[in-house]
DNA sequence: GAGTCTATGATTAGCAC
DNA sequence: AGTGCTAATCATAGACT
């Protein structure tokens, strides 16, 4: 049968106002921007990479030789003047990854620390209370210092009225609050919730753009579409 | 004059071996590309984001509305499944940016126990080093801690064999060593390292696409493309 | 690198399925 | 949401500036 088809028109520069031949043209200029893009990777050997957006909002991309490796090559132009690297350079998303990352050793640094510190505190109670001790387990240096102080106590003691002295005062109320609560802090909570935070993030300094799910993307070699699924 | 021009030529899909028409076929084939995602936008009122590698690996991107959106949005779509929400979910980039700023905030926190562990730490200098004051400084509990060590001490003197005493040791053993530096640490920056390391980061949760340098696009009204400075 | 020209190849609007 | 048709429009290889 002869048909009257009258061939394409000129198209005005503006949102298509039927709904389905807009969802027409999307469909098939989504194929022949992929085709192009594919045809330049290959023509040129370049990378290249293209997202778009359905009317309805469906994700479709294409990337050669894949759209994450582009978006990562693209990153790493990318600079973030709110933050500057030690040779004044506006950071890369690199950059970030290697602070954050920095911060993340600091902070288990930080944790050794208090380790370390809380060792110290408690060797340090130990030796504190040595005026408790019976003085044959004391050093020649305690031995002095509780001399020294044993004196100008009793120097003092003596040059000034009395006190209402009482004796027995329960030796808990030191080492209580030494080990325990401090000041409205639980000591013995502070570093364990610290290491469950630390250990909660389990960062990967990769984590940017690997390790994510299939994506839609134009197939170089067989002109078939993959699925991204998209929510 | 009269030329004798062969017009265009169907060409092989495959990579062009001479550089220069190499050269001149992306670029030509660039603006194609750009002009073809800016009619889909148009046209179709859709987002598109495009980015290619030159062969001289210069960075050229378009976008609309612009090429950080697309991303942003693409971004959504993207899945982490080494990371997992609280329901279960594989985690969006948005996820991980909470989680890092939550991470962050735990830092803070951190930090102001830190703050108040130094403030806890001095007051105990100070309340540890009583028995070097003059008992006037001291309270009655304090006191008859000391009258109570005191005596012990004097029993236990008296009842073995002699010390080699050694009176004015240097006070400055204990003081030194409390506030300075313990086990290899020095404690007086390491707070102000922290602090330092903390504000340092400044995280942006929105640092995955904003505030970055200026790029090359493709700008759909004027047909003017703008520069991106690559590196 | 970018722009021009021209013949020709490639894309696609409008319509139907 | 995609396919086939066809005529018209658009893109561009090659050569040159």
């Amino acid at each position: 049968m002869a048909k009257t088809l009258k061939g394409r028109k000129k198209l005005q520069m503006m949102k298509i106002k039927n709904k389905t031949s807009l969802q027409v043209t999307f469909s098939k200029r989504k194929y022949g921007i992929f085709k192009k893009a594919s045809e330049l990777g290959t023509l040129c050997g370049v990378e290249i990479g293209v997202i778009m957006f359905s009317p309805s909002r469906k994700v479709f991309s294409f990337g050669n030789p894949d759209i994450r490796s582009v978006m990562n090559g693209f990153n790493n132009h990318l600079r973030y003047p709110h933050r500057v690297t030690e040779d004044g350079q506006n950071a890369t998303i690199q950059d970030l990854n290697n602070i954050f990352t920095q911060e993340l050793a600091k902070l288990e640094m930080e944790k050794e620390n208090k380790k370390d510190f809380d060792q110290i505190k408690s060797k340090r109670e130990e030796t504190e209370n040595w005026w408790e001790k019976p003085p044959n387990q004391l050093d020649s240096t305690q031995t002095n210092c509780l001399i020294k102080a044993l004196e100008d106590l009793e120097k003092d003691l003596r040059s000034q009225p009395s006190h209402n002295f009482q004796t027995n005062v329960p030796q808990s109320h030191y080492g209580g609050s030494y080990n325990n609560v401090v000041a409205g802090c639980n000591i013995n909570t502070f570093d364990q919730r610290r290491m469950v935070d630390v250990n909660a993030m389990n960062y990967n300094p990769n984590m940017f753009v690997r390790n994510h799910g299939p994506m839609f993307g134009y197939n170089n070699n067989n002109n078939v579409f993959e699925g991204f699924l998209s929510l």
